[in-house]
DNA sequence: AATTAAGGAATAATCGTTTGAGCAAAATAA
DNA sequence: TTATTTTGCTCAAACGATTATTCCTTAATT
């Protein structure tokens, strides 16, 4: 036997027929009582031919693929990575596999990966969008196939999401520095119709009113390296500099540095910094990055089980999570509180 | 129509036979003499209905899946991300689809990853291996799958490979701190079976020996941040302390940064630090790291495109490559020629 | 007028599984 | 003994595409 072996070589080696031997592979075996030596007899049989099933014969029968797949916008960004790595590993538990799309952060793209993936017949999906437009999401949950967002999210639709709560994050970072004694803060945002970015500028604008103050800049437009170093640039030419910079993911933060660095501003003792975003590299940054902490691997893992909630069980009622952010205070803001 | 239309539909609608709907669709319109109209027509009804063929269906027929495998030691290493990255991009532009398993360093692991992976009719594997022995991937290469690996391999197999010239890549290193003056060097090794360790070592051996010297250690046995730091946390407590430590990943740099901050032991004043592996976050370390950058990119798409010479043209000479690294120097390592 | 060629499209088998329906023999009940 | 149930297993029709083979028109050639 050279080709690879199938249910009907193992029908014909053993006797029975092609429908015994599927019942038997597949666990059925006692519920359409086909007596125990017939059943060891085939899997003996199956197993000395290393019979493994034809995924695909099997997917075309039953319409069910086994499959889902992961949309986001880039698997160099780490924080993308992390998701990619828990959900691949997530999904694997339950017998299911992985299909991952790199969106590159454009819509097109985005479309592009959905109608490609969709023809192996998934099983479901889970996207972190990157448009300020979803109806081709919605469009492709509506017609049947569960459909679950995580991180960037859209209200007001069917569609179910998980997300950190990042009003209450960008709040909660915002006081720190307040409370650190920090009154002229800038914001450097990223892509602006995001609702994660969203939340983040209302709660950063919503801390600063809630205090008081009114000396604010919120400025930038995309969650790139390229684009906090820009923003923070431009921040360092005017005239009156800010004294704190809250930069709204690890690669804006990553582009702060690199212009804080060029034009030789000391963190913290010149200018504060603050991020969303953790990883294991802010620890051995100079100097280590106070940051909010988003729950990744926990995002991560009730997305999946609200997604398996939906395939399995056939709950199709829109779920919404959103989990806590953790500050996590390192060394790169400064208390000005007495100095200045 | 509520349904996912499908070539019957087409055929029933436009009134022709599904054999000339199927010829229309692939392509093959011209080879069979289909008329213009015929073809426009088909064509026409095929985009209204949004027809997307079966993947599956076709795939069963065919017995090829436009689908290839990547297994990686860990997706959370960036290093491995940006390979999946990378690798996933590249073969996109094939039309091909990658799916991608996450072997946790565990031979175990990449076994199932295997024959899980295997049932869906791959069309070719790109592998980081993570075991010392190969005997699994060989089977599935001359079962017919094509098979390379990358970064990881092993020679004196029919199996492809890309990856650094890690000899080369380690000499110059070590050479570099040798050249600053350092005599007493520390290597912090990685899996010590694997291939690119053994041929690190070997380079660092080499450089030093050819170089007249003889005080110098290799120590450690994972790539891991927890290997970097244990060794580290050792080497610290020695009687004489080496001068410079060599991290074999970036990884057990992490962990030698976490070990030596610990321990108040200044880089590069006290001790002098250089790694494998470049990424964007060692320019923000502190202090940044010297570092010898692997070709990330490149190994991957020459990897694609040799696996795809072994699927599409049926070329199946083994090819081995190895691409020159790039010592990045920056600010880690201290010329210590005249200071002692 | 008969034969051949070429254009254009249909028939039906096939890929490897799953599964509703069904059937013969054995066991049990009446 | 006969009727009923249980046991153990099989038939054959899907699933949606591909493709070798065959078939029917016309048009061209002898």
């Amino acid at each position: 036997m050279q080709h690879k072996p199938n249910i009907v070589d193992i029908a014909e080696i053993t006797g029975f027929s092609i429908t015994t031997v599927s019942r038997v592979l597949n666990g059925k075996g006692e519920k359409y009582r086909i007596s125990k030596a017939t059943r060891e007899k085939i899997k003996s049989v199956a197993e000395e031919l290393e019979y493994v099933p034809n995924e695909f014969a099997r997917n075309l029968r039953i319409g069910k693929s086994k499959t889902i797949a992961l949309i986001v916008p880039s698997l160099k960004n780490p924080f993308f990575a992390e998701i990619a790595s828990v959900v691949n590993t997530e999904v694997r538990k339950y017998g299911y596999i992985t299909l991952i799309g790199d969106s590159d952060d454009q819509v097109e793209n985005e479309k592009t990966e959905l109608s490609h993936l969709s023809s192996r017949s998934l099983d479901g999906m889970i996207v972190v969008p990157c448009g300020e437009k979803w109806d081709h999401l919605v469009k492709v949950h509506e017609s049947g196939l569960p459909l679950i967002c995580i991180d960037r999210y859209f209200e007001d639709t069917s569609l179910s999401y998980v997300s950190s709560d990042n009003y209450e994050g960008a709040y909660s970072a915002t006081k720190y520095l307040i409370d650190q004694g920090h009154t002229d803060i800038a914001c450097i945002q990223g892509v602006r119709h995001s609702m994660p970015n969203i939340q983040r500028v209302k709660g950063f604008t919503d801390a600063m009113k809630d205090a008081g103050m009114d000396t604010y800049t919120v400025t930038g437009d995309a969650f790139s390296e390229q684009n906090g170093y820009l923003e923070t640039k431009l921040l360092l030419s005017r005239g009156k500099r800010p004294s704190a910079i809250f930069a709204f993911s690890n690669m804006i933060a990553m582009g702060c540095l690199k212009a804080l660095k060029e034009e030789n501003v000391r963190i913290p003792e010149a200018i504060s910094l603050i991020t969303f975003d953790d990883n294991p590299y802010m620890n051995y940054i100079d100097p280590p990055l106070t940051c909010i902490s988003q729950p990744v691997e926990d995002i991560c893992k009730i997305a999946v089980k609200i997604l398996f909630s939906h395939i399995l069980d056939d709950d199709k009622t829109p779920k919404h999570v959103l989990l806590k952010c953790t500050l996590k205070v390192k060394e790169s803001v400064k208390n000005v509180s007495y100095s200045s």
